[in-house]
DNA sequence: CTGTTAGCGCCTTCAG
DNA sequence: CTGAAGGCGCTAACAG
């Protein structure tokens, strides 16, 4: 049997501890309800006097509007669904900073959803639509039907370093194809004739992107590329270039499909094969990650522009909350050369 | 002017496109709207037969119960709020990951808030009070004031690898004065004698504590230390060894408050200074990263165990946000000695 | 087991 | 500018 002891600031036989609502404060400010609702809502008019009032009255219950219940009535929770694939992957951890910097700017709160397998994507998007999220940004693999159920709910998303494989979907990503050619082209220039190209997962966009966008460089240099499977990991970047360098030709250069592949493979060649780059061998990269500028890799590489394609993908979405009906739009930044040395250029 | 063209399901007049409520499918079904209620509600008592019905108008409708509007008068928002300081500290990505994974398992759905500096933290309070979440897990320093604030709103909350500075607060952390006997008396025993450290930032809680750790053990053997600032960054790794190996006695091993200082450390030591690892010097970690398993470093160095101080600290929130009353309880989770070739042991 | 009846906390016309 | 009244979508007692 609990007493009401040590209750602070209990006021009269309140019901245990309820939160304070407006209309508490109402009664308390000697105001009506809808005052107090007014007060707190920007762009509604209320008299200076009242206000201060209010304000004072708050302060003293320690009020706070309940975003749930405003959400209820006006539609807009004022939370953004973020999809992220695999948050380990050592790029996403700074998207996901700056996403949440961007969007906590404009007073939206992120709903996170780390994703590990395609398969918890469907759990996911259950719960956005049982959240009335306002919207969503995805970098994560969307499939066509997943793409029409957000059309259906009526929830605007933007994808990022995603492309949707019918209809267009609004999205932003760096541009690998241009990103690649400058690597490629650089690196024939400065002599590289026998490439090797370590890919990412079979089923990853970007990584797919990025092998199809060497391979059309070299093509378009008359020169081609080997090609093995890698994970976007570590392991599987030195697991790549033991393949390449194991039988037939060796490389002269090999591309990788993300800075931590290329790390791996660096690794790998100084580690296992002893050889030195780029005298021995030219290794690059793609994203720009920090480990990729420790003096130990100085890998050569494509950094995406991070902050830039973040805001621009909060802003799309957010225009897209606003205006339900643009059209889809895709943005592609381009990427900046990071020398490095790890890669004769 | 819009005419109700291209509606899909369109059945009447419906204002435009109205997200269907568990009115509309009780409708559909021919039943009480409670009966839809109950159906959606794990425990509650519905005939299999009534179930059935009202499931196929649902999946007709698509309807899908609004979290929002039953969190509104359940109390239980399902939601809880994840602080976390600095996400790009290439630590925090596991645990955040795990800590979403966790939670999602149980039915809870993550709040992010990233922080970039501790002016920040009321901002966040601030929403999360206005979001009523059920609870939070908390990877930034706290205030005595904004731990008040928790308990005033009764919101539970769980610090992870911090400490409340006055009154006992629920916490998980890893034992950061075991993790660096562990590492010193090895260090000793191998012969080590003269001792850098360099340390985390002045307000971090671990980084403190593990210094002072190692201090109190070097002093335990009758040794003394030099302890020369840092940021846990890779940049303030690379320039606290530079200080160290300035001037005065060298040290032979420098013990660094995080893995990724360590790293820049061994950048400087061997880059910088020429030295040869571990036979110059050694050098040791905390945390366990990824990055310092990769072959260019094998940093010697303390891993947390992530996977169990998450799963902790997600069990001790939920109990408490089930039984507010239970008291403060401080879990300390041992690390592991990784050995890696970055120290004489 | 089922339907009815009240709200949860807030916003928003609508008359004053 | 202000208060009164209705309702957002759902749950939780209640009687049947």
């Amino acid at each position: 049997m609990k007493t009401i002891q040590s209750d602070p600031g209990g006021s009269d036989a309140e019901p245990a501890h309820r939160r304070p609502t407006s209309y508490d404060v109402a009664q308390l400010a000697g105001v009506s309800q809808s005052a107090v609702s007014r007060c707190f809502r920007p762009g509604s008019s209320i008299s200076p006097e009242k206000r201060k009032l209010i304000q004072k009255a708050a302060a003293k219950l320690g009020y706070q509007p309940n975003a749930i219940a405003s959400g209820l009535i006006t539609k807009r929770s004022n939370l953004v669904a973020v999809l992220i694939s695999n948050l380990t992957n050592l790029y996403y951890p700074e998207v996901l900073a700056q996403l949440t910097h961007r969007l906590d700017e404009r007073g939206i709160r992120v709903l996170l959803f780390a994703l590990r397998t395609e398969s918890e994507v469907d759990a996911a998007l259950d719960q956005i639509w049982r959240y009335r999220v306002d919207g969503a940004i995805a970098a994560a693999r969307l499939s066509a039907a997943q793409l029409r159920a957000f059309e259906r709910h009526r929830v605007p998303v933007v994808l990022y370093n995603r492309f949707a494989e019918g209809e267009p979907v609004p999205s932003v990503c760096c541009d690998s194809l241009a990103g690649e050619r400058l690597l490629v082209d650089r690196l024939v220039n400065a002599g590289n004739r026998r490439f090797g190209i370590i890919a990412g997962p079979q089923d990853s966009f970007v990584g797919n992107q990025r092998v199809e966008g060497a391979l059309a460089r070299l093509a378009h240099h008359g020169l081609e590329a080997r090609v093995v499977p890698g994970a976007f990991d570590h392991d599987s970047g030195a697991a790549g270039l033991r393949t390449l360098l194991g039988e037939g030709v060796r490389p002269e250069a090999v591309l990788c499909a993300n800075d931590l592949m290329a790390i791996g493979a660096i690794d790998a060649a100084r580690h296992e094969f002893g050889l030195t780059l780029p005298d021995d061998l030219s290794i690059a990269g793609f994203d720009g990650v920090g480990p990729a500028t420790w003096p130990s890799y100085r890998l050569t590489t494509i950094r995406q522009p991070v902050r830039r394609m973040t805001e621009a993908a909060v802003t799309m979405l957010l225009e897209r909350v606003e205006q339900p009906q643009l059209p889809p739009e895709v943005r592609s930044f381009a990427g900046a050369l990071i020398e490095g040395t790890s890669a004769r250029l």
